[in-house]
DNA sequence: GTCAAGCTTGTGTCCAAGACAATATTGGGT
DNA sequence: ACCCAATATTGTCTTGGACACAAGCTTGAC
């Protein structure tokens, strides 16, 4: 590390190579005995100097990785070919369930992103979330939004900063509405009580805020603990804060049996009378719904299920 | 990684290790060869397995080292010693500094914490918010309470989730106050502008919002990007922001080399009109600044830092 | 045709002991 | 008391082998 990339600034130590990648050097040092790839030159002592031209290559190696491909099948490639894999799949599939005046609405948001006009976006959000009301903007704009926001960062579209940049304008947006729904009055006394966050492979936070969103709406109290608790925390957040509810969000990036293994462990572990809802993007939550597990398939259902809890539990 | 804990809970990966103390898993073989500490167990596997009293011992010492004391010196001690160790430098002189009031106000927020009870906590944290402006909240309130909650934690005074219930209220109060400060007038035409983020090592995400309510309060643009934005993304959104100041929050558990090579290399891909500032509790930043690089020792020098800035461009 | 279970291959992380540059400390000479 | 050189400490890099976990493919049941 340190400046051993100063005397010949065209090459760089494999500590920095792990920084702008984001490759580990394990895996660095694993796939140029596996694949000759990438090939780094030595310096006086004997340790790797990646040339910058193998730096960019591995880049866009890891970014098509991110988006599904193996690297045993692309690192062969040159990089004109790769960086054609990345922008083939950027072309737009037009989405014929949306009916096309929403459709352009979402859209040139993306639009406003991609310009990197952040705050005429957040000013159009506001407006949008004045004129339909916090649930309907839930529903209807944000959750389509990060799918799209998803797709176009899945396809090279947009940088992984573009994506920062939208979730912290619909971080803002969600907080702030959130804050203005007036506490829950006596008429369910607050009832029930939900905890919300996600497990510790999970880093995505809009999911939970988005929940929050809708729950407080419907008279629910909330208490969010952000995203990435342990379980062994939730079992114990949710037995002091007395709640009757463990939601949690599960976005599609991951792995299946790590989110089933979890929510089985929660349900052993937690009181049979809290009950565990499910929901988010994660396909196997619907494939494969775990039992004494409350699956939400759409935002929609979240008014229908707090109104089930309440008639299972004799409240008003 | 994975769960190799669950079967047998009271031990950990060598990975867990490394995030949770921050040294490096070479770090972690080269001490136990040495200085025979740590004496991890092994699993079936033959992986190595730490028990959680070692961990426990490893943060302890990581928090001295950053102290200045040197691993050989210390690593031999007994746990007890160490805390005492710990204590005697550490508490002290941040306490004495305090008035004895405004020390037993931020204990009593720990109790709150510890009792779980959180609405109460934001009821009071907003009163003292209204009570000594936004400013003086987060300097006297906010960023010695991060300190005493961080502590709390290394001790193991506080579970995960009790941090993480903390976490998430300051959060929420410094975001609604945010929102509430009135948009730059044309007195500095919203000047400078400020992009903010941490690297991507770095998941906490208290310091960047603190960081946010005062350079707004001193009447600068601040876009924010959350955390963990590579650096070539950080780049990429400077430049396309056209910001004046990147600035940026470390805390004290990130790998001091990380910082500094993170830091020098994104000097060297920034224009030299755009300014680097660096914050947060990270010792690294002040025993060893690097060039280039502004560093703000604490958050009472954000508004000299911002006058600063403007007097060397020409701004009122 | 759909889905679960079993099998094969790909892939990342871990282990070992040795080496050495970078940083901190000590000692000696002015 | 100050500065430079010698010495000690410490973190990161090296190699090649091993193996668990996940993705993809195949088979078989309904």
């Amino acid at each position: 590390m340190n400046d051993r990339t100063a005397p010949t600034p065209i090459t760089v130590s494999i500590a920095a190579v792990e920084r702008d990648t984001g490759l580990s050097k394990d895996t660095l040092r694993v796939w140029e005995r596996r694949y000759g790839f990438p090939q780094p030159g030595r310096d006086a002592f004997g340790e790797r100097t990646y040339p910058l031209d193998q730096v960019d290559k591995l880049r866009i190696i890891k970014r098509l990785m991110d988006q599904g491909h193996r690297p045993g099948k692309i690192i062969g490639f040159p990089v004109e070919h790769l960086q054609q894999l990345a922008e083939s799949t950027t072309a737009a599939p037009a989405r014929a369930s949306e009916n096309s005046d929403s459709y352009e609405d979402l859209q040139s948001y993306l639009d406003l992103i991609k310009q990197h006009r952040v705050e005429e976006m957040r000013r159009q959000l506001s407006q949008s979330l004045l004129r339909v009301g916090l649930s309907r903007f839930v529903i209807e704009i944000v959750a389509p939004l990060n799918e799209m926001v998803g797709d176009a960062w899945t396809r090279g579209y947009f940088e992984i900063f573009e994506e920062h940049l939208y979730t912290e304008s619909i971080q803002v947006i969600l907080r702030n509405a959130i804050n203005t729904i007036p506490h829950p009055g006596n008429t369910h006394e607050g009832r029930p009580r939900i905890l919300l966050t996600t497990f510790p492979q999970e880093p995505h936070g809009l999911g939970v805020l988005m929940a929050e969103a809708l729950f407080s709406l419907e008279g629910g109290r909330c208490i969010s603990l952000g995203v990435q608790t342990p379980i062994w925390d939730i079992v114990l957040a949710a037995t002091t804060q007395k709640v009757d509810i463990v939601a949690l969000s599960f976005s599609s990036s991951l792995n299946a049996n790590h989110v089933l293994d979890g929510l089985n462990e929660l349900r052993t572990k937690l009181p049979a009378s809290t009950e565990i809802w499910a929901g988010g993007s994660c396909p196997v939550l619907y494939r494969r719904p775990p039992k004494e597990v409350r699956t939400l398939r759409s935002l929609e259902s979240v008014a229908q299920a707090i109104s089930d809890w309440r008639m299972a539990n004799r409240l008003p």
